[in-house]
DNA sequence: TTGAAAGCGCTAACAA
DNA sequence: TTGTTAGCGCTTTCAA
């Protein structure tokens, strides 16, 4: 038998006032107009009763519902939970609650549960799993629901989005194999719908030319996933080539994971032999031998800053944001680069 | 500018029926009273407006928000992705959505968020990080909310809740380190104020009893946390008591991998001279040498029997709910089990 | 400074 | 089979 929870009326009651009042008093930005005797009475009468506003009314009267939406692709990729709980630190201080949503990246389901959280009447989505162009998301946006992009972003929707420097990170990459003698370095290239995925590739066409390298068509493969699945069958597409690169320069950590078994499998020896990076820098990386070399990306920070961005959209709808908030990368040197075989 | 979404009223205009003809249309259990031509025009309308139910109002009317709480400790702890997308697989498919709140195991915080979900009117509550006893919790199942706590329980609280067969876990475990000539076994036990870690434990000493094994207080130490940090320090304290002993039992992963590390910095080979066992099976722990020999849980299942059984509380107030689901676990052989020292 | 009254969008008696 | 009506708990305009 589910008791029901006391509401204005019942402290309206129990205090003799109307429940407008007791609405006022109990809200700070109404309060100044109720006398504090009233308010302290009123307060009182609440606290005694365990009274907790019910924000499923409020929300319909206000259409606000202190909640926001979240939508990643699998929150069992270890990249996502750092996010959010980066997006809940800037968040649940304001008083806002997250419905998360994994979308598996499949565009039916990301559209459902897009549905699934406007039913809800979230005051705003962070979605961290948007494709590369995604008319839906674009038609949400444009509808007026607060909505910022989390690590990819749709290019020229005007939609704010909160990113890696993913090009700085292939740069700094590129550069560290570069000066270790590294000469025909190739890249496991993430998908191409995904910005990432793409940005990844582009950074690594143009600074690899930068460099002066040769990057003939074997040098890349591109994974259809972000996956060691994908990783493995890449790298071995990339060995099998004749090419002969010294270095595999993996569009994230997953893949390069893939890449290393590969090698273990065919006993080339990584870092001696060939080396292997990635990118992200999961939890967990460090234990796992040979330890990656990798790009850092500030993954508590990435969800913290759209957390903020977003409140600041539902709070003020004419606030000034930023089309692309960029962090920065680092890197992050551990064991599985050495310079190529015959390099002094 | 948000447009304002269409509602049962736009769709009775539209059709020229009364809106509460509309909202039985398109109501899957009252359809039946209405005629089936009309029902198809109502749904046409519906389709070509975009119509989206508005499940806050809806909410405030039959106090059913579609929307179930998750408590858990830390999403970052990677044993609990699995579980919410277990949860998610149960819930989704029946139209309900999940609010995920971090309790970072703190009390305060947890009866802080405990509020948060009821603000917004949550149909249920799984738990999966609840102390051995909580009142508070207690009190919120006793007010009548679906409530099922998952790995851990409230004993003798009548709280339905759904675990791992952590006794079991314990005794394979102790079966297959005494069958390979272990003896002195120490156990790095998890907080006894989780139902997990004081379970554990107590298994631990039965079992230990049942084989005939010493089981001297040096071959007991107390993790404050189940993490990497406090197995380190009960590797630590087992290694220096003098006792010697063979092998590791921890309560969890994340214990293990610190005892492991203590003993890599010691210059004692595991598994070699000390064996070290885990419990949990966390994802990527076959990728970390020595690759730990541990109990595997069943992270989603629990996840999506836990859900199946709060949905069948919300549903049915006086549905059969066995007080306590006991899922198997296995024992995972890898190389971090090895015969003792001088054991032919 | 407080009260009265309306209404957010929906569902569910009750009537017709 | 459909319409009328009331009301979930709250906020907010208007009046007093």
């Amino acid at each position: 038998m589910k008791k029901s929870a006391p509401t204005l009326k019942d402290i309206a009651r129990e205090t003799g006032v109307h429940v407008s009042t007791v609405s006022r008093a109990l809200n700070p930005s109404t309060r100044t107009s109720i006398t504090d005797d009233v308010v302290k009475k009123i307060k009182n009468a609440a606290e005694q009763l365990g009274y907790r506003p019910n924000r499923v009314a409020a929300g319909l009267r206000t259409s606000r519902t202190m909640t926001v939406g979240l939508m990643i692709p699998d929150i069992t990729n270890s990249i996502f939970p750092p996010i959010l709980r980066g997006l809940e630190s800037a968040l649940e201080p304001m008083g806002y609650a997250v419905i998360m949503v994994n979308t598996d990246s499949l565009t039916s389901r990301e559209h459902a549960l897009v549905d699934v959280l406007r039913e809800r009447g979230v005051d705003g989505i962070i979605h961290a799993a948007v494709l590369r162009d995604d008319p839906k998301i674009r038609a949400v946006a444009e509808d007026g629901t607060p909505l910022v992009t989390v690590n990819r972003r749709i290019e020229n929707s005007g939609i704010p989005a909160v990113v890696n420097d993913d090009a700085m990170g292939v740069r700094l990459m590129l550069n560290h194999l570069y000066d270790k003698g590294h000469r025909r370095i190739a890249h496991i290239a993430g998908p191409v719908m995904l910005s990432t995925g793409e940005i990844r590739l582009r950074a690594f066409r143009e600074i690899g030319v930068e460099l002066g390298l040769d990057l003939p068509d074997q040098a890349i493969a591109t994974a259809d996933r972000f996956s060691e699945a994908e990783g493995e069958r890449c790298a071995a597409a990339l060995l099998d080539s004749g090419w002969n690169p010294t270095a595999l320069l993996c569009a994230n950590d997953r893949l390069a994971l893939g890449a290393i078994s590969v090698l273990r499998a065919r006993g080339i020896a990584c870092p001696e032999e060939v080396s292997v990076t990635g990118f992200n820098d999961m939890p967990f990386l460090d234990m796992i031998e040979p330890k990656l070399t990798t790009i850092r990306i500030q993954q508590f920070e990435v969800g913290r800053v759209s957390g903020e961005t977003l409140l600041r959209m539902i709070l003020d709808d004419n606030a000034e944001i930023a089309e692309v908030t960029t962090l920065p990368v680092t890197l992050v040197e551990r064991d599985s680069v050495a310079p190529p075989p015959g390099h002094s």
